[in-house]
DNA sequence: TACACTTGTCTAGATCAATAGACATTTGAG
DNA sequence: CTCAAATGTCTATTGATCTAGACAAGTGTA
């Protein structure tokens, strides 16, 4: 089967057959030997030089999701990306349950800042009044898998940086306010190449893809609670929503 | 402000910024000129050289989004991704709505093959029962926005492929087999690069991104209905998750 | 008109991406 | 052991990408 490529686009072909075996990996297409197909024979079905391959597998190495034995061939190590499921009732830690064995969120910054444009709006405040931003890096068994920037009315949530810190959890900070259930009420979704903050917090290979999501959970009554915009490392994710 | 941009990565220079100028365009950030800044100061915020900025706004002229003149500037065009929204009861022409005017889908092809592998288990039917395969371009306003290839179980929808032919409708073609109401019960989605075939049916510049979706719809008896794959392109739209 | 500012075009050189071919090294099977 | 098959390494060459600088041409304002 001959597979397509593009020239002069703007994508490194090496870069393009990356990302077709690392779906076709995950798509359990090699399933049945364990392994990649030699070098010559993808060579031939993406219609390139060996070298080009080598370099696309060489970036699959280098993430960890193939390891290459001379001799032998080129092992798949790690096959499914992490399912982030999305509903009514999302919550971030419970989602990845069995999924991965460890997870992280480590809080990168807090803020106190007014709000503006898209937050005001999707919070449902006044333009200007304050709001507490929260900056995470969320990760799964050590590898990144997001990084978030979360914002809360603060004539509500006015310790939510500080609960946070202490509780590691933002289901808890809520309920520390005396907000005892909320769920989320919409999720934009849009996927693009990320950019240098991005690569280096996720800890891409760069010139990688995100998927960022815009969303925005509120309390039974309706209110908005939380506005938080997520970017996952899309080669390491997808997203999963249950209605 | 200083935009990072990563060298060496395998996505040209041009290319992500020419992304980044998208995004902040959907964004509004440049709503107050209804222009992109001059090309010496993009050049200067993204530490490149001038040139190098007249190749991503060449892109981003050629799919539409700005106009360029002469001695004036850089002129948007075009603001918004489409949103297509996802939920219970996602119909793919009623959801986009007012964003577009005139909507179109186009059967590519039909077959009936065997089911198997995720196909079969979304279907929840025994692996090589015969299913209908629907192959579909959607657009609006002229603009294809997404490739779609859609399977149903053959023994409840044996007429499917004649049906949608004479009504241009799934839901129609449903009501035609007597059924009149589905819901979706689940959605998976993953971002990457398109490839070659969907670079040409969805009229990307190359080396553009897809939102790939897996979605499952299903009648009010929980017995799967449709399985379908769906390829956005993901600079034209955005996925709006309604929970 | 004169001028500042913007996009358009051209040339030249440096760096990266991809091709081509040759050969070494390791592994597993016979 | 021998051999086929696979990955590893090297050199050389071509084409695409990016930088650098200079100047032309169009637009709007004073």
């Amino acid at each position: 089967m001959r597979k397509v490529v593009e020239r002069q686009t703007g994508v490194a072909l090496w870069r393009q057959i990356a990302d077709r075996i690392r779906l076709a990996i995950s798509n359990g297409d090699y399933d049945a030997a364990g392994m990649v197909p030699p070098e010559t024979v993808l060579a031939g079905e993406f219609g390139v030089n060996r070298h080009t391959v080598r370099s696309a597998l060489a970036a699959l190495a280098d993430e960890g999701l193939v390891r290459r034995v001379q001799g032998r061939g080129t092992m798949i190590e790690r096959k499914e990306r992490v399912s982030y499921p999305i509903s009514r009732r999302t919550r971030f830690s419970q989602g990845l349950g069995r999924q991965v064995k460890e997870i992280g969120t480590r809080l990168l910054g807090h803020a106190e800042l007014k709000a503006f444009g898209e937050i005001a709006t999707s919070l449902g405040i006044a333009p200007g009044d304050p709001v507490i931003e929260l900056r995470t890096v969320s990760s799964g068994d050590g590898r990144p898998l997001s990084v978030s920037s979360s914002y809360y009315p603060a004539a509500r949530f006015p310790r939510m940086a500080q609960e946070f810190e202490q509780l590691h959890s933002v289901t808890k900070a809520f309920a520390a306010h005396g907000l005892d259930d909320y769920v989320r009420v919409s999720t934009e979704i849009v996927a693009r190449h990320a950019d240098g903050d991005e690569l280096s917090m996720l800890k891409l290979s760069a010139g990688a893809i995100v998927l960022e999501t815009h969303s925005i959970n509120a309390d039974l009554d309706g209110k908005p609670v939380e506005y938080s915009r997520s970017c996952f490392a899309a080669d390491r994710m997808k997203l999963k929503i249950e209605t």
